[in-house]
DNA sequence: GAGGTTACCAAAACCGGTTCAGTCGCTACA
DNA sequence: TGTAGCGACTGAACCGGTTTTGGTAACCTC
């Protein structure tokens, strides 16, 4: 179990330390028998590097960092980051490289990790997500001279290296599904509504909803549970009910889905449901819900070739990840018998629940 | 952005780099006055330690080790794994630790993911769940001699720091509960059965069944959403169907009580459903689910405790985290009006689905 | 055959801390 | 008065690599 060092191996083949450390390191400056003779001792013996030692050289750390500000029991819920993290990890793993994972509250605490790992130089680059309108951490992360790869609209996301997923387009390939079935009164209910990709698919909805002349309602929650729940109570109580709802992640759609059925509405007979972003929660539901997908794992691997990008010096730029598509499942189908009469094509926003 | 080294701060208060290291380390070896004239100068820098320097003099790394061997889609859809990072960070940040992640496919590669770790001395120690009968983890990190904290049964994981629960007390109580609500048929839904806490669970659900002197039913799935689904139907086929259903996780319930919703058998009027762990996903279906209830995240936050209790020598040791205890949601009621009959009282174990 | 490359490798500096063996001056005590 | 003991501090070694510098021999070249 004693440890094997380049100094034990430069002894035993009989060469120096740095003769070792370009033979080991396949680098030129030693002679095809000298490397082959020294590669066999090292192997010999068993040699793995030290990272410790070889990252006081450098001036890196091998580490990227991601800060997840959200409370860790409704994070836990949403397979979202779970399987956008393990997205992350199978590219990170192939090049040794870790994942420095932070949990907190509030964006204050996110900004103070920030902070910190920019003084003790703890990481190389960091993963922003959630990105928000008006972000404080860019300025923050600018001002720091960490390097970031957004997770967001490269149009909030400016002068950073970003990763995004066309929800626009998704939207209006929603909104037309909805509408082909039948549907012309159609309802959103939105994540935290300062969430910049929340506010596109917002304009989008209301924007296709306009362009197919339907009405589109916008209910605003904040992609928990009971936010979906509730929103789902409000938007059947009144009057001109939508016959078809959208959700902003799927956590909220399961749990409209059992509001439901606690109030005895029949989906899809009575309601349509559509959820967004499709983990295997949308499998698990009865009936099964029709979602827009999206691969959250593959997104995740994206970012992290990105991040390596982002080391190699490659300029700042905004990348394509995926568009989210159509899956149809049991939640969708066309409208209940409409009563006679011209749909009313207006637009409204609901104000958010307190 | 220049770095700031003690160098830098020995020099500009004229006194040695020693003398530096001891006072930013408040160890004694430097008089008050000057130790407050080095902080100063330190502090009016803005020095911050340089972690791989530091790291490099001690032979630690500062950080531990968790392997997850599982497919990262239901690794996701399970709220438990990242209730348990959750957990386990909340206190590693604390002490400037970090957790290295490692999501993999099988067994074999965990065993891999250890080896590679304890050549590279990547981590102080590891984590080690979903404990095994005959784990070979177990013989391999003390092979490697790597630390480790599992989080299982003390039985199984004989001379090594343990966390675990006690499931068997919690499992007398859940069929306890259920008897008293007049169930004489309990079924009982398991996960991958060579995991140990699954056969505990076994174990104690025959034991507590027969103590009764109701039927106790094992039917073997794979805390998968489908094994939830087809361990339900296939329950619900034969004659002397359960009238009550346990499951090893929340999320096979979830989906049993959608395969129910879809069978049109109705929860709990027909059957009664009790769940284990207790996440979020509970409180999202209808009706809300009655489960034993385990605080996982406290459980990851003990873990790292027992890490650095690990590292300071503390000698291994098998700490009770705590018992899940029942919370009574919607999913459970006394079972319908029975047939006149005596019960009888033996106990099955279904084979396993293929 | 003198001067210039080039390939190969040794030696040492370096990364930024920690830690240990001494040195120095001072006090206490025999 | 000699010396043992102690606190405060210096200087240097050390952790295990990477990188730079420099030296030597062989090979070319005019």
């Amino acid at each position: 179990m004693s440890r094997v060092t380049i100094n034990e191996i430069a002894r035993r083949s009989g060469v120096s330390k740095g003769a070792v450390s370009y033979a080991l390191n396949n680098r030129p400056g030693v002679s095809a028998e000298t490397r082959a003779r020294i590669l066999a001792v090292a192997d010999q013996l068993g040699w793995a590097p030290n990272r410790t030692a070889r990252l006081l050289s450098g001036s890196r750390t091998d580490t990227f960092g991601l800060v997840l500000a959200r409370d860790p029991r409704t994070l836990a819920s949403e397979p979202f980051y779970m399987e956008f993290v393990a997205g992350l990890e199978s590219v990170l793993s192939t090049r040794s490289y870790a994942l420095l994972l932070q949990v907190c509250v509030d964006l204050d605490s996110e900004l103070t990790t920030y902070r910190k790992w920019s003084s003790e130089r703890r990481v190389d680059a960091v993963v922003v997500v959630d990105v928000r309108v008006d972000d404080p951490r860019l300025l923050l992360l600018t001002e720091l001279e960490l390097p970031a790869v957004f997770v967001g609209d490269p149009s909030v996301t400016a002068p950073y290296t970003t990763v995004w997923t066309d929800d626009s387009a998704a939207m209006d390939a929603a909104v037309a599904y909805l509408v082909t079935l039948g549907h012309l009164r159609i309802a959103r209910v939105s994540g935290i509504d300062d969430l910049s990709h929340v506010q596109i698919r917002d304009r989008a909805f209301l924007a296709a909803a306009a362009a197919h002349g339907v009405t589109g309602r916008i209910h605003v929650a904040d992609f928990s549970a009971e936010g979906g729940r509730d929103a789902t109570r409000a938007l059947l109580a009144g009057p001109g009910s939508p016959t078809a709802i959208m959700f902003d992640n799927d956590l909220m759609a399961v749990s409209a889905l059992s509001a439901l059925s606690e109030l005895g509405v029949a989906v899809p007979a009575a309601v349509s449901i559509l959820a967004w972003d499709d983990s295997a929660l949308c499998e698990i539901t009865h009936p099964q819900l029709s979602a827009m997908s999206h691969d959250v794992m593959g997104s995740g691997a994206h970012v992290a070739r990105r991040l390596f990008d982002l080391l190699e010096g490659t300029p700042p730029a905004a990348h394509l990840d995926s568009t989210p598509r159509l899956v149809v499942r049991g939640s969708t189908a066309p409208p209940p018998a409409q009563p006679v009469g011209a749909p009313v094509a207006a637009s409204v926003v609901d104000s958010p629940v307190s």
